[in-house]
DNA sequence: GTAAACAAGTTTATGATATAAACCATATTT
DNA sequence: AAATATGGTTTATATCATAAACTTGTTTAC
């Protein structure tokens, strides 16, 4: 009876989710402060991060820091629903 | 802070997750049974089966009931302990 | 009694994914 | 002026997930 919900793939992957929960609790993060708290290479994090984008569950402003690049990312409203609507499928699973 | 650990590869697919759920709350069910419940396609659920297998996380007997062929599975204790771990590991990315 | 349809799976082929490794641009240090 | 560091991006490959086709045997319809 279960009744298995989609779990929504661009979610269901470590690194998305794991920075997806980091960013759901702050205002914004920066790039290497991701990386760092996911112990994530530099590659694959661009690329999820792409991936979260195109969802259109972040938002990406890239800016100078003085003479640095910086990368600084947002959850949005809709990555929002998304992550709880993704936790409340996962229930389904497993008996939270 | 939160400390990401690894999300077991095997299990942190839907199909297999639906499956071990599934298992773990009766002492077998079989492949008909199983397919039903998740609304895999035979093909799929196949594979995934032979892959939680491999991974020893569940038996797999087969038998015939009267004439049709019958795939009966069951979670092993490995099995137990690995979806234990995982559900400990998903806390640590929801805030469950 | 044989052709068609069904049951229970398995195998194959392909398209999508994840990730490491290589790379780029600029800045700083030696 | 090399070498190293910073902040990323791009590319290449190996793995995975899944649909579609196939297999083996059984039952049903003609």
């Amino acid at each position: 009876m279960a009744d298995f919900k989609e779990l929504d793939p661009v979610l269901h992957q470590s690194l998305r989710l794991a920075v997806m929960s980091l960013l759901a609790s702050v205002e914004s993060a920066e790039f290497v402060y991701l990386k760092e708290q996911t112990k994530a290479t530099a590659g694959n994090l661009s690329i999820q991060l792409d991936r979260l984008k195109e969802a259109g569950y972040i938002q990406i402003v890239k800016d100078f820091n003085g003479k640095k690049p910086r990368t600084t990312c947002s959850i949005t409203a809709s990555g929002k629903n998304a992550l709880e609507a993704y936790v409340d499928a996962l229930k389904t699973y497993l008996n939270l």
